[in-house]
DNA sequence: CTACCGATTATCT
DNA sequence: GATAATCGGTAGT
């Protein structure tokens, strides 16, 4: 498995998100066994947040406390708490022309350390287990400190892989949002 | 199956 | 003080 580079996240937002499809999100758990264990998923769905052309992205009206790390280097998580009990997972990404963008990460297809991501989300059957960008940050028990954390070290607890290639994608407007509605820059792998 | 509503808090205005 | 890149439960069709 080749781990995607910082080169792969220095380019345009949207294209990112689009080739992030079909990528293996892994994430390296300790369950108190002394060793960690890999938790994966195909990444299925993903969103692209631009910066001051996006009035929908957290980074449209510049920096904060909060968005800092959409700000910072690309090929890093950006982890943020929502609607009081969720955690939303994004990868920073953007050409070097502009100053800020991140690809959120809203559903995966599950592929490792299955049963333990069940026992993290108190579910008995792997369905619903990570279609939802609230539901994989569960499953995989990642959380603000995972905020800022470069996705491109070796060492790095978490990581991307390259995978397959999907064979058709497609793009929809996103999801969840007031502002900038008429963007199509949702991401998913299609069935057919 | 779809539709609505309440939960619960960090963050920004 | 309002809002939010959501989810799960419950009620309705």
């Amino acid at each position: 498995m080749v781990r995607l580079d910082v080169d792969f996240y220095a380019r345009n937002t949207e294209n990112v998100a689009r080739d992030l499809l079909g990528k293996k999100l892994v994430r390296m758990y300790d369950d108190g066994s002394g060793k960690l264990k890999r938790l994966s998923g195909m990444i299925y769905e993903t969103e692209a947040y631009g910066s001051k052309n996006d009035p929908a992205s957290h980074a449209f009206s510049g920096l904060t406390n909060r968005n800092s790390v959409m700000f910072s280097e690309v090929g890093k998580a950006y982890v943020y708490f929502i609607y009081g009990m969720h955690h939303c997972m994004n990868v920073t990404a953007h050409s070097p022309k502009r100053d800020a963008g991140a690809v959120l990460i809203r559903s995966l297809i599950p592929v490792e350390g299955i049963n333990t991501m069940m026992f993290l989300c108190n579910m008995k059957n792997k369905l619903n287990l990570t279609n939802g960008p609230g539901r994989l940050t569960k499953a995989l028990d990642i959380n603000k400190s995972h905020n800022g954390l470069n996705l491109t070290n070796k060492q790095s607890i978490l990581q991307i892989e390259d995978d397959i290639k999907p064979k058709k994608i497609v793009s929809t407007t996103r999801i969840g949002i007031s502002r900038a509605q008429e963007k199509c820059w949702r991401y998913l792998i299609s069935n057919d």
